[in-house]
DNA sequence: CGCCGAGTTGAACTGAATCAAGAAACGTGG
DNA sequence: CCACGTTTCTTGATTCAGTTCAACTCGGCG
């Protein structure tokens, strides 16, 4: 395991790439992208304390059209997946953490589709300022994809709020 | 683990407990659902060879609002989830076995996101219909909470295609 | 100083929700 | 096996949330 620091705006992991990095944010803002019909889609944040991969990859050694790029200075905790995989099949202990993390990671994702499947578009946008403060932080347009919305529907919504 | 049979329409884990059954689709297809303001919502659909499981229960060990319900007669193979958990802390491979059915889960899950944050209804419905011919034979009802939709809408869409 | 990207605002439009009524399918009891 | 009531599905009219396109504001930076 080693700290990589990165500047706002750089790719840390570039679209059509494997996933062999595992992240950890250590301060900062991170993002997973992508691009649909031309048009830059975030999936997904990551602040102090998250883990973010790019799992679709990770666990299927598949490319992926997803990237990583930082939104604000950012140093990461970064892991080699074949050292972890590796690790992992020596000690038991490390699997279960590592596994604990997913599962985390997977009711997160539940609760992400039960606010996309029934909330309104400010309801979801209430939802996310309610995580962490550091939304604030993060151009609009970036939060507007995340939420299913143009970035016009969240200014209106800001403007009411 | 065992072999239960349920009818059609019977609820096989009731909204307000507690977890700790998982279950395996052998035939038939269940559903899980909540309600959500007096609203019948279907959060997930399971076929055959699908394990269905309430996560924010089985994991945390808290109650959920969440229930299992049959949609067609079904067979399922039941497993004690104490008894599952025994199991892997004494045999890594079936622990190993277990986290990579919780991870096709979750890349699962991750698809769903996808598809909710930036597709159409029309465009979910078609891409649902894609998954098994199964799907056909679901009341209508359950299929368009699924998608965050009305049953008026998906009335509507399916008149269209 | 002028440009450029990010955010805001207005007007017209569209997809989906809502309310309401009717048609079809389904199960149950006679 | 039919008649009835109930539930599910469809269709129409209206409303509303969110999109699109376009113009404009603001702040930062070369």
């Amino acid at each position: 395991m080693r700290i990589e620091k990165f500047e706002k705006n750089d790719i840390i992991q570039h679209p059509g790439s494997r996933c062999n990095t595992l992240y950890f944010v250590s301060t900062g803002i991170a993002r997973i992208f992508y691009l649909k019909d031309g048009n830059d889609v975030t999936e997904h944040f990551a602040f102090n304390g998250n883990i973010i991969i790019r799992a679709e990859s990770l666990f299927t050694e598949r490319i992926t059209q997803k990237g990583i790029q930082a939104l604000t200075p950012i140093d990461m905790v970064c892991m080699n997946a074949k050292d972890l995989f590796q690790l992992c099949s020596t000690h038991p202990n490390i699997e279960r953490l590592f596994h604990q993390i997913i599962i985390k990671e997977y009711l997160n994702a539940n609760k992400r589709i039960e606010s996309l499947q029934l909330l309104s578009a400010q309801e979801r946008y209430l939802e996310l300022m309610k995580e962490t403060d550091l939304v604030q932080s993060i151009p609009l347009k970036y939060i507007a994809s995340y939420l299913g919305i143009t970035q016009v529907s969240l200014s209106r919504i800001r403007a009411q709020v």
